[in-house]
DNA sequence: TGGTAATAGTTGAAAATGTAACTAACAAGA
DNA sequence: TCTTGTTAGTTACATTTTCAACTATTACCA
């Protein structure tokens, strides 16, 4: 009980992908938090507007497997704060298109590029091969 | 605004990271939730008195990076359901040295076979090489 | 048609989390 | 000793998240 089975804690998978991502996470979160005063949930809403393009709610959770609930409540809050619309579909009054507001892609813009420098400053430790190995690495246990 | 910008959401690091680790911690879950009723940050806890042995809930705060509001949750969860034990250090009775009872040994035991064949199963599309670098980056990100 | 099932999205209550303020114990210098 | 500062851990309160139930709309099919 004192140490060393065959398995290291440290090196089990979903251990590790957990500290990592709220490594990251949690640095760039400085990005979005004060200056837009969002959430984790929101700027990923955000995200997916702004590089996919108007899309449903129902669609947002297809693509970031984010919950209907939390995709719904970061809808709510980035519409009163004016930065989406939403629009019923003709054809199925069930589910309304969302489209960012131009301050919403003010909003997007700015921070597509905080999180392009973030990108580049947190893999300059790593060479092109093995960030290129990393993300996809990461895709393939993602089931994306 | 429509798509493809330099910028491709899919692969910032810190959104791959987190589908990643979602899909992963979810996946894992299933083991510890319904078997013992237990909270990610739980079972986090006890597996690190499981593995490095006895250790006081300051020294779990520091290795996880949990936060130390989550760690005394968690042990005192843990406690009452009589998987640890806890006793004041004589010559510092601020803090207490935990201790796993016979049954918190035995359920470490059992998940840590599961994260075993959890981990075997879930890195089985890769070949050795790139799981270790895939590990050694994950560290690296992880800042340990 | 009418009836059942499925889907998009919302809401309320319960559970979990984060933040900050707190208690208790120790430390160290005047 | 007294005062100030630090550390281990807990607690209270506000914010988020989860889960299940709900509304409204569409789809299917007898």
């Amino acid at each position: 009980m004192t140490k060393k089975d065959d398995f290291d804690l440290m090196l089990f998978l979903p251990y590790l992908l957990n500290q990592a991502a709220e490594e990251c996470s949690v640095s760039f979160q400085q990005h979005y938090k004060d200056k837009y005063n969002m959430l984790r949930t929101e700027w990923r809403v955000l995200f997916h507007l702004g590089y996919y393009g108007d899309m449903t709610a129902r669609e947002i959770c297809n693509r970031s497997k984010l919950h209907k609930t939390k995709v719904s409540r970061a809808v709510a809050s980035l519409q009163k704060r004016r930065f989406l619309t939403r629009e019923k579909l003709p054809h199925d009054r069930r589910s309304e298109v969302l489209k960012l507001s131009p301050a919403g892609v003010a909003a997007y813009r700015d921070l597509r590029e905080s999180a392009l420098s973030y990108d580049q400053d947190v893999t300059k430790d790593f060479s092109k091969p093995e960030v290129d190995a990393l993300r996809q690495a990461l895709l393939k246990l993602a089931r994306l």
